[in-house]
DNA sequence: TCATATCTGCAAATGTGTCGCATATGTGTA
DNA sequence: TACACATATGCGACACATTTGCAGATATGA
């Protein structure tokens, strides 16, 4: 998991044309050091913790991070938003379709599948990053 | 796609100890018959066409369709849950992370993929159906 | 330092989905 | 077929996640 300093995170900011406000940096950089997918509830969570921000404030960055591609913004059917940061690598993750498990996993490739997936296409030409949700039932849940 | 008529339809809500109502077998026969996974607006829209029926009616019966493992629940990150029957087989689409642009794919297998996350994984033993949404941007959005 | 575009907090508004309750309906049993 | 009871329904209110309008604050380039 590559680790960023605040100057790194003020970099990519600058790099991706948005100003860098308090506001903004503490949430990329608080995004940034979650290791699991965080939900805006434990992001405004956390960050009201150091700083009096505005949950508006939080979302309105957390859209503004990912339209500029810095966040990746995923969704595991549990009603609410998940954010990382975008590696650039791809995301793979478990999720329980009945409760709110989710486990990451790491170090296994699907280009193959993306490959024949776009061939088969008609909407998409190529994709930029991917992330896969495989929905299952998790082990206390089955 | 294989077609259910209504009969066939009311075996199957019997075999999942569901009761039989008008309004159950009227949503599950609606869902039946898109193409697309359908979001619930769409189906209440069509379904208000046939019948007085209310929004909550169709929330509660897509609710216990899905739980009865008849429907599919689907979440594209567009912010509303997309339903499609369950056909036992798995379900793959790419979605556009951008609009809302989604693409149902046939045909390919990524049982090695499962398999293989499955082996890595703590959390989840086995999976029952799974569906797999890959994103990335489509034609238009890229 | 200034001008201006963008950001922020606050409160109110949306949009999606759920719940409580009184009434209506489906289903097994007599 | 009629009854009894569990479950389903409509309605309105509610809950939660997210967005928006607006007025004042701040970042940035000139």
């Amino acid at each position: 998991m590559a680790m960023y300093s605040r100057d790194d995170l003020v970099v990519l900011l600058k790099e991706a044309n948005l100003r860098v406000t308090d506001h903004r940096l503490l949430v990329l950089e608080t995004v940034a050091k979650v290791k699991q997918p965080a939900t805006v509830y434990e992001l405004v969570e956390t960050l009201r913790k150091k700083e009096n921000i505005d949950q508006a404030t939080v979302y309105r960055n957390l859209s503004s991070l990912h339209e500029a591609g810095l966040l990746r913004r995923l969704d595991f059917n549990h009603g609410h938003a998940h954010y990382e940061l975008e590696t650039g690598r791809a995301s793979h993750q478990l999720v329980c379709g009945n409760c709110e498990t989710i486990e990451k996993i790491e170090g296994i490739s699907i280009d193959d599948v993306v490959k024949k997936m776009l061939k088969k296409s008609k909407k998409f030409k190529h994709t930029t990053t991917h992330s896969m949700e495989i929905y299952g039932l998790c082990k206390s849940c089955a």
